[in-house]
DNA sequence: ATAGGGTTAG
């Protein structure tokens, strides 16, 4: 993009004849330097030529490497090795980075050392959806004889991240070992972090145990990639792994790592763990860091404690669209609609303006009450005021909020009304408030639109046959049980999971194989008969 | 004589 904007720069700049002979005298200094097969670098480049000071203060700016680039490509001193990688690096990393303009400069260095190479690398690795290219630059590096060092790979590995799969890492992590740079802790790092980003949990579980050097950030990574993969069990077990280790080694738990414990501890609704963090947090000086915060209350939210959540939101000093985001969700999860939107009005008030996801949250809070005004109404606020097109999920908790409220028929008209397809929770959320209502036409009518959407349509399936059961007719009851179990569709089985004592159980139903299963229903039978009596 | 792996809300 600016690429096209230098180019008209340029052209005004050389266009001035007066201040071009003005220049001349410096750019022929610089033209002295580049006749010299000795490049010099560093500091006393820098002293030689002060005007390239600016190279190190405009890396988010390029505006303000106009002037110094254009300096740079007529003296010649762009080839200069070093010169020529810090406009890359300047490049790679401007906000947004300028990939297409890198990639001209890089094509324009005749001898790439491995720092530019490196730097193009790093570019693409870190890119949305040009990862690939990253791999392209490494294979033509390596045909031109240009051999990787240590920060190499963990730029590349960077980019293996799903939806690619672990062949490429596993290619790498062969190049790391035969290279030897296998025992080198950033690149194992960012192994372990790759092998987890692919789904391949134990191969990370098994090198982050081989490894000979654990850092925090070693540490903190297998965390994060655990809860991102969906154990956060294991995530807290090596928590708690990490506590005993820091008493011997010099490893300490950072504000990244309390916070990816904290959010495994939510997960788990862990409210022992989530207060345990928190006491170790207050010994610490992260108290005041805003992602600690953050991560507070959603922990306490999360574990039912809305009052601690909203004593921790009191006591911020500075609160972003997350912490409000984070209290406002919280309200609504604990069933407190009027504090939620109570919330979400001070947050307006306070100058934070709202996204996708904060107007998500106060959605799901008019649903849960039935504050279909309310929600209608935000609904319209969120595109009329702040220009928010409704994701999918805002649609589908609009349609629970008039399902809920018993309002079939607005549900109906709203799906059909809807740009988007409506996903399959909009559609469940429809189906449930059918059997709810006793509308079994309605109910046929959706589970088919269900099935023949082509996914998985058990939950449906079950639904709707339970509701012929409601009615007596047994034969349709079963009829759609078959095809449910029949049609190789097996609905998952539903676990949760409960903390005693510190300790998280998880247990599942059709599954007798938990010691404490036992346990646990004669105590739900206690509960049972409690509230009946 | 420039660079590297980790962070929260749905």
């Amino acid at each position: 993009m600016w690429g096209c904007c230098f180019s008209s720069w340029l052209i005004s700049f050389l266009g001035n004849s007066t201040v071009r002979r003005r220049r001349y005298a410096r750019f022929s200094a610089a033209a002295a330097d580049c006749q010299n097969e000795n490049w010099i670098s560093g500091n006393s480049l820098y002293k030689r030529h002060p005007h390239l000071q600016r190279l190190e203060a405009c890396d988010n700016s390029p505006w303000q490497l106009f002037p110094v680039l254009t300096y740079i490509i007529v003296s010649g001193l762009f080839q200069n090795p070093f010169v020529a990688s810090r406009v890359l690096h300047i490049c790679c990393n401007g906000d947004p980075p300028d990939l297409n303009f890198a990639t001209v400069v890089f094509r324009q260095i005749r001898r790439p050392n491995l720092f530019s190479w490196n730097t193009i690398i790093k570019g693409f690795a870190e890119s949305e959806d040009r990862r690939s290219i990253a791999f392209s630059f490494y294979r033509q590096m390596l045909d031109r004889g240009i051999l990787p060092d240590k920060h190499t790979f963990p730029f590349l590995l960077t980019g293996c991240r799903p939806p690619s799969t672990a062949k490429s890492g596993k290619f790498l992590h062969a190049h790391c070992v035969v290279l030897g740079f296998s025992m080198d802790t950033f690149v194992q790092t960012a192994l372990v972090n790759m092998y987890l980003g692919c789904g391949h949990k134990t191969d990370a579980r098994h090198l982050f145990d081989k490894m000979t050097s654990r850092d925090i950030v070693s540490w903190t990574c297998l965390i994060s990639g655990l809860i991102a993969g969906g154990h956060h069990e294991e995530a807290l077990e090596v928590f708690k792994a990490l506590r005993s280790d820091e008493g011997q080694s010099a490893v300490k738990a950072t504000v990244a790592t309390m916070v990816s414990a904290m959010a495994a501890s939510a997960f788990l609704g862990a409210l022992d763990h989530t207060r345990a963090l928190h006491g170790n947090l207050e010994k610490t000086g992260y108290m005041a860091d805003t992602f600690i915060g953050n991560s507070l209350i959603n922990g306490y939210a999360k574990c039912g404690s809305i009052g601690s959540s909203s004593k921790i939101f009191q006591q911020m000093k500075d609160r972003d669209l997350l912490s409000w985001t984070a209290i406002i969700s919280g309200f609504a999860a604990n069933g407190m609609a009027q504090e939620a939107l109570g919330a979400f009005a001070g947050m307006r008030a306070a100058g934070i303006v709202p996204d996708p996801v904060a107007f998500l949250a106060v959605l799901s809070a008019c649903s849960h009450a039935g504050l279909v005004d309310e929600g209608v109404e935000n609904f319209e606020l969120m595109q009329r005021s702040y220009k928010l097109s409704p994701g999918l999920k805002h649609y589908g908790c609009m349609v629970d909020l008039f399902a809920r409220a018993g309002l079939l028929r607005r549900a109906c008209e709203f799906i059909s009304a809807m740009p988007l397809r409506p996903s399959m929770a909009a559609l469940g959320a429809l189906l449930s408030a059918c059997r709810a209502k006793g509308e079994l036409e309605l109910a046929e009518a959706v589970a088919g639109v269900i099935v023949s959407s082509g996914e998985s349509a058990s939950g449906a399936g079950v639904l709707l046959s339970n509701m012929y059961a409601d009615e007596s007719r047994w034969q349709e009851a079963s009829l759609v049980r078959k095809k449910v179990t029949g049609g190789g569709l097996r609905k998952p089985p539903g676990h949760s999971w409960i903390e005693v004592e510190g300790v998280v159980y998880r247990f599942m139903v059709e599954n007798g194989s938990d010691p404490h299963l036992k346990e646990i229903i004669s105590a739900l039978d206690a509960f049972a008969k409690d509230g009946r009596s």
